[in-house]
DNA sequence: CATTCAGTTCAAAAAACATTGAACCAACTT
DNA sequence: AAGTTGGTTCAATGTTTTTTGAACTGAATG
């Protein structure tokens, strides 16, 4: 073997293969509205096949020990990573969590949930304050509760979806249940409401 | 009637009940990861009964003619409102989609599915940077290729089941399939349910 | 104990992002 | 054609979020 120095790991610095295992995560740390050090962290972990130590997260990734604190411990807590214990070693380790079915449904609660149950509330507030503004709204109450009630279904149906879409994620890939729809399968047709 | 000066609306400023459907657009957008702005315009258009003028979104929001500008544009360009034409009235005049059904799958279409495309354009290439150090990687390259195949995958799930999505939000509400999921993860029975 | 080592905290600097407003363009009006 | 009106553009400004780094805590080690 003559890997002798340049290739799975340097001292500091990625590896072509790791900085396209880090950019992945870094669009998909982006798109979700993580800071980018969150996405270059798991990222890295991600493609680290044995547990990685904090002080090698810093000086690989080349981030300030805050960044890596901080980045470890949000992903700590949405469950993304979790913490290695290593015998005789002071140090703590990390690992990412792979199982991509356990990322998304953690994913799933902790970050749609919540949002979700924010608008809730929100929709409560709202319908309350047009029960209290009904009379002085005349017919416009109308149209305001009818508004508000469209809020409410559409958020409601989406919390019930939430678990179902778990569900759905952990089929066996090629198994999906596309038959039980029964409608068109490209075309909007005309479904108004007058 | 005499609701001569205070309800309905104000030469400027928004109404109790605007204020609320505002609120719920403007929690909503900060958690799509979009302007602040964007969540006010929508929310408001939400909540009038008729077409709104561009100069009037501008007075009642108390935003700057550059934010509603370009907010409207966004929203457009996402299919969220859209322009109506009122004759003799130079001004352009915009509605909310108000159809949940629609606004969701727009939601999809527009920022769902690219940045899933753009995922497994970097899967891609990540799997491409694999090979081409597949040599000097030694051992690690087996390592690679299955995190790399278990990204792809996941990514491939996602898109898959995004039109499933749409579809599942368009149904009836009270009527989600939940009986077709076996207990964990092995049930080939895409029928219909009892 | 004094020292080193591993990591956390948090104020301050930097970067990213959203908003404003003045200059501008393109119809319409007179 | 000169003036209005309705709206867009984009550089400058303001705001929020991220990152840094130095000071700190709390083990372990000598």
């Amino acid at each position: 073997m003559s890997e002798s120095e340049s290739e799975p790991r340097l001292a500091e610095g990625l590896h072509p293969v790791e900085s396209g295992f880090v950019r992945f995560f870094v669009h998909l740390a982006t798109t979700l509205g993580l800071p980018r050090s969150v996405g270059e962290i798991f990222g890295f972990l991600f493609a680290s096949e044995v547990p990685v130590p904090f002080d090698e997260v810093v000086a690989r990734l080349g981030i300030s020990k805050g960044s890596a604190s901080q980045g470890l411990r949000l992903l700590t807590k949405i469950g993304a990573v979790s913490q290695v214990y290593v015998p005789r070693d002071r140090r703590t380790f990390y690992v990412a969590e792979t199982r991509m079915r356990q990322l998304f449904s953690s994913a799933l609660r902790e970050s749609l949930r919540p949002h979700l149950e924010g608008n809730s509330r929100l929709v409560a507030q709202l319908e309350e304050s047009i029960e209290a503004h009904a009379t002085t709204l005349g017919d416009n109450a109308g149209h305001y509760r009818s508004r508000a009630a469209s809020l409410r279904a559409w958020n409601e149906k989406a919390l019930i979806l939430l678990p179902l879409l778990d569900k759905l994620f952990s089929l066996p890939a090629p198994f999906f249940p596309l038959g039980f729809l029964g409608g068109s399968s490209e075309e909007p047709s005309p479904d108004e409401k007058p």
